[in-house]
DNA sequence: TTTTGTGAACTAGTTCACAGCT
DNA sequence: AGCTGTGAACTAGTTCACAAAA
């Protein structure tokens, strides 16, 4: 019997809490494969990395009836399985918007690599970057030929590393490009219309969270 | 009258989500007094940033009474309860773990410094990188010498830019050399001891994440 | 009149606790 | 017996709506 005989409808919402933990998961299933761990029960999982059993069975039992009852979960398995949720089973193309510091980084960074991400252009608009690459062989392409090469290398994800300035009209560009998602280390609010979707990190919110929890709580604590 | 008048309890929680928040609000309110505006209500800001009024006045009631009824918020004056709030009224020194890609990076990234933040040092394990320094020129230093540093520095936050397998170790002798505040940016689970916060992000469960929508969501939408 | 500050209502997310399967 | 999958209970976070202040 096919374990995944359970689907959502299609519009069902899901948390994106919900899918940034299957990630995580994902992660442990990793390490415990490697560890030569064959089955996993949602409760041992919780203990080893931090994490509420209750919350892991509902994620998963979210997508299907992964699970055996007295036994817990085949490692192997739910691996597959959460790949297959998370789309990892197929290679996702990026692009890396901006060829700075940051984004030559992140063209670079072996973590996106490793999940089968293949990082296979960066953009910029200085004429001192364009026609070079990264480290690693990134090739830097003129902003102004993204359309082309988004089309020709179907790209599936935008990263944008550029100063905060050009942040929206870079992205629009991606978006015009026919980019359906994309990853945003710029800070500010940028807009996406509908159908696009965009996740931002923002370095100096997550550094000032710090320094409230220094000048707030960390005194007295 | 005092305007900060209500205290909050030093053990009365704060959400995480709100403090964040204060860090977009201050944002907010640069790019609005740049722009000459005095007074702003929380239905403008709100409008303009694509936020909730209701939500951004109760996370400022929370620290005080900041606001005139019938006119709004002065620009400035909230701008400096925030940055008091936020602890951004001192400046914070904040040394990089790891002098990789990303870490160099992370030590020239210029969001950080604009904000009140200095990057002070960089500590690696590698003799080709001791003694070097980043291209705006942060040291060097020998990871065996980060107590010492950390110490002579004053050091308040630590920002991890390892690769996974050295990140809880790192972390530990972060914790040990006193520092009380970390940004993570390794993956995997890393824990601390109670009285030390850490913040991750996670660059590949954000990319996860997109792909998960591509293949889940994007299609059909 | 305008807009804050805030209790009340609502919505989302987490954890509990147990029926039911293996 | 052991563990999943899940309704119910609970907790956290957001939005509404309005009294009170300027």
């Amino acid at each position: 019997m096919n374990s995944s005989n359970k689907r959502r409808a299609a519009s069902e919402p899901v948390s994106e809490l919900t899918t940034n933990r299957l990630s995580v998961y994902l992660r442990c299933l990793h390490q415990l494969e490697a560890s030569g761990v064959e089955t996993i029960s949602s409760q041992a999982l919780a203990e080893q990395f931090g994490l509420n059993a209750a919350q892991i069975r509902k994620d998963l039992a979210y997508f299907g009836e992964f699970g055996v009852r007295g036994v817990g979960y085949y490692v192997k398995d739910l691996k597959r399985h959460l790949r297959q949720i998370l789309g990892l089973d197929r290679k996702l193309k990026v692009a890396v918007l901006g060829a700075g510091n940051l984004g030559q980084a992140l063209a670079d960074y072996p973590g996106f690599r490793r999940e089968g991400f293949e990082i296979v252009a960066m953009f910029d608009a200085s004429d001192t970057k364009i026609g070079d690459a990264s480290r690693s062989g990134v090739p830097i392409y003129d902003i102004r030929d993204l359309r082309k090469v988004a089309r020709r290398e179907h790209i599936d994800i935008g990263v944008i590393a550029v100063p905060a300035e050009s942040a929206q009209p870079v992205l629009d560009m991606v978006v015009a490009a026919g980019v359906k998602a994309i990853l945003n280390f710029s800070p500010g609010t940028l807009r996406v219309p509908p159908g696009v979707k965009l996740k931002s990190v923002d370095l100096t919110v997550s550094l000032e969270s710090l320094s409230f929890y220094l000048a707030q709580g960390g005194e007295d604590g």
